[in-house]
DNA sequence: CACTTGACCTGTCCGC
DNA sequence: TGCGGACAGGTCAAGT
């Protein structure tokens, strides 16, 4: 999915364009996207307002006047996109930095439609990402929001708590380390890499090896990475589109992730891809070593 | 408990 | 062109 800068990229989008329309239909054609009981549905959520979007880790909350709130995972593949009333949606051809073009299309698995004829789509060609209805006090108690590390990004989130996180995780590799939402929220593949070139450190290295130092470089790095990034709109890879539907411009940014043949921005050396934690992994065989 | 691997899906790309 | 296999931003449930 959607990684944390993403997430959080579609989470101010949202901010602006749904807090305080009400919900008047909700369509969903794939049960697996959208497994909530159509009785549910029908009490708290048609006819309910937007209240606040939220996001913890790669989780966005969509908080609605019932106290109850939609929680939406985006996986590999979720977009959720909004688009105003009938002229927007057939209208002269999108901007460039769009992906989507008239919705719903065949990925869109759950269509929102609001009082105003505005709609929100959520779409998901891989399936893998999926939406919730559930009271709003309930959903620290999914086992996800327990189990999921700190927010990297809180101004009071420091390097020793970083630091520590890591201890439990000593026999695997920093990079399955940093892919662990239990460690630290949001950090997924893209960043992981980036920010592991940044530090120069090997991804393939194990966590018991990492010195104070190191580990102080990397949290240095996850944070000015992601920042970087939100700043940009977050990363197209593929399909991530914000809220609008349009593409993020990270990638322009990226030193080392899908780069592989090209040279380090640093040292010149020839990017390589390789695979770590099961994942494809890009490294600068110079920068980062074992 | 900690760690690794495969599964969940659809689409695209690359080699034959 | 067509076909098979590998791979894709993430998590889980299994296995060891």
């Amino acid at each position: 999915m959607p990684e944390l800068p993403e997430v959080e990229t579609v989470k101010r989008g949202l901010n602006k364009l749904i807090i305080g329309k009400t919900i008047t239909t909700v369509r969903a054609d794939n049960p697996k996207s959208f497994p909530n009981a159509e009785a549910d549905v029908r009490k708290f959520l048609v006819g309910a307002n937007v209240t606040e979007v939220r996001r913890r880790a790669k989780v966005l909350l969509i908080d609605l006047s019932t106290d109850y709130t939609l929680v939406i995972h985006l996986k590999m593949t979720g977009q959720l996109v909004y688009i105003g009333s009938q002229d927007e949606r057939f209208g002269a051809g999108h901007p460039t930095d769009s992906l989507v073009g008239a919705l719903p299309d065949k990925s869109t698995r759950v269509i929102f439609h609001f009082a105003d004829d505005s709609h929100m789509f959520f779409n998901d060609q891989r399936k893998f990402g999926w939406v919730r209805l559930m009271p709003t006090s309930e959903v620290p108690n999914i086992d996800f929001m327990k189990r999921v590390g700190p927010e990297p990004l809180e101004a009071d989130f420091t390097s020793t708590e970083f630091a520590v996180r890591f201890k439990r995780r000593a026999k695997t590799t920093i990079k399955a380390a940093l892919l662990d939402q239990s460690v630290v929220a949001g950090v997924g593949n893209i960043y992981a890499d980036e920010a592991l070139w940044g530090a120069k450190i090997h991804p393939s290295r194990l966590v018991e090896t990492i010195k104070p130092a190191e580990f102080k470089r990397i949290y240095t790095e996850v944070r000015t990475v992601m920042n970087l990034s939100i700043e940009k709109g977050g990363s197209t890879n593929r399909n991530y589109v914000n809220a609008e539907g349009k593409k993020g411009s990270y990638m322009e940014f990226a030193r080392v992730f899908r780069r592989e043949g090209l040279t380090c921005p640093r040292c010149g050396t020839e990017i390589i891809k390789i695979r770590v934690a099961g994942r494809g992994t890009h490294i600068c065989p110079n920068d980062q070593r074992l």
